[in-house]
DNA sequence: GGTTTTGCAATGCGATCGCATCGTAACAGG
DNA sequence: CCTGTTACGATGCGATCGCATTGCAAAACC
């Protein structure tokens, strides 16, 4: 058998070309050809690792969630005050990688709402996101689990909504994170 | 001078079909032929009335502006604590109508990021609603102005949070519309 | 050192796109 | 009736799209 390539370091630079373009024309921009143009590779490439367009718009979903949920467990041995700060904050922009990252996450959002299979990897990521959450509020103070699962759904609605005014410039960095501050210290 | 037409009822038909569109196919999924054929028209209409897909989808967007403003003029002799209310819940989607507006609406958030234009439309929009809403807040109850508009910043981030997850079907819009009621309800 | 299998680059095709252009049917004003 | 203007339908063009196909270079295996 013949030559061996790292398959994951092939996709790797792909999808992080792809999230580029996204992030620079949004979805309705994604053409094979421009992501390969950023990527410096060949059409053909791409096809070989991907096969479809939208094998590979969904393989940089997947991606996104996946990057996000090791960050996560980066912090593992934190308290869980921090932990749910940590989830509530991380996806505010604060620098340029961050601001393309949750651009790219947008766009995935919005896309959801018509594409069945990002609205299926989206939800079960959203669910994951809001049981651990509900989880961790409950190590941090006394709560019931109905109750902790409500605040973990208000808590990640707020985030997601004041992440998207940051996003379009209407609201700075800094008054994001105090407002989640202030409502994650809250009962 | 010949064939009086009303010219503003053939905008309204054009954008409507428009709006159908981007509900059942995404932004991505308007085309100058798409928007013809859901009208019933001749995609030579569509130029006439709007000159360039890009004004089209731009005129799309401050209609959507401009209803949803029109809705709330309509609410004016209502107690502030109620208008407060209306603004909240007016975006959550409880029939197929609402949700084709609200799922228009996120297309056009999402286009936001990435269109300067359609960016300029809604950030106007959205000053004027945390205005009117510390405005509303102001006189239902007694606050500063700034904590008022933060407030209103606040309540207005975590209804689209709530809408987005109603629309992608995490969450029951009963659910949402608790969850505003009480923080309106809150000091 | 052939053989075979993999990893791709190149190319071609049919469909679709936005838009410019052209032709004309309808109708108000003279 | 005639003329001029408006409102549009029809058509064509060049660009771009996703994808299938083809061909070949490189390298593990005999």
């Amino acid at each position: 058998m013949p030559r061996i390539v790292d398959h994951e370091e092939r996709r790797w630079e792909i999808v992080f070309a792809l999230w580029l373009v996204i992030a620079r024309h949004g979805i309705e921009g994604v053409s094979l050809r421009h992501v390969a143009a950023e990527a410096g590779v060949s059409m053909g490439r791409i096809q070989h690792y991907f096969g479809t367009k939208d094998a590979l718009v969904l393989a940089g979903c997947t991606a996104l969630v996946d990057r996000a949920y090791g960050g996560y467990q980066e912090t593992a041995d934190a308290a869980a005050r921090d932990r749910l700060r940590y989830v509530m904050n991380q996806q505010i922009p604060r620098d340029d990688a961050g601001r393309i990252g949750v651009t790219v996450w947008y766009a995935y959002v919005a896309k959801s709402i018509n594409d069945a299979a990002v609205r299926q990897v989206l939800a079960e990521a959203r669910r994951g996101a809001e049981d651990e959450c509900a989880r961790l509020i409950r190590a941090d103070r006394d709560t019931s689990a109905e109750g902790a699962l409500t605040q973990a759904r208000r808590l990640l609605a707020l985030a997601d909504g004041l992440t998207l005014r940051v996003l379009v410039r209407d609201l700075e960095p800094g008054e994001a994170v105090a407002m989640l501050e202030a409502e994650v210290g809250r009962a």
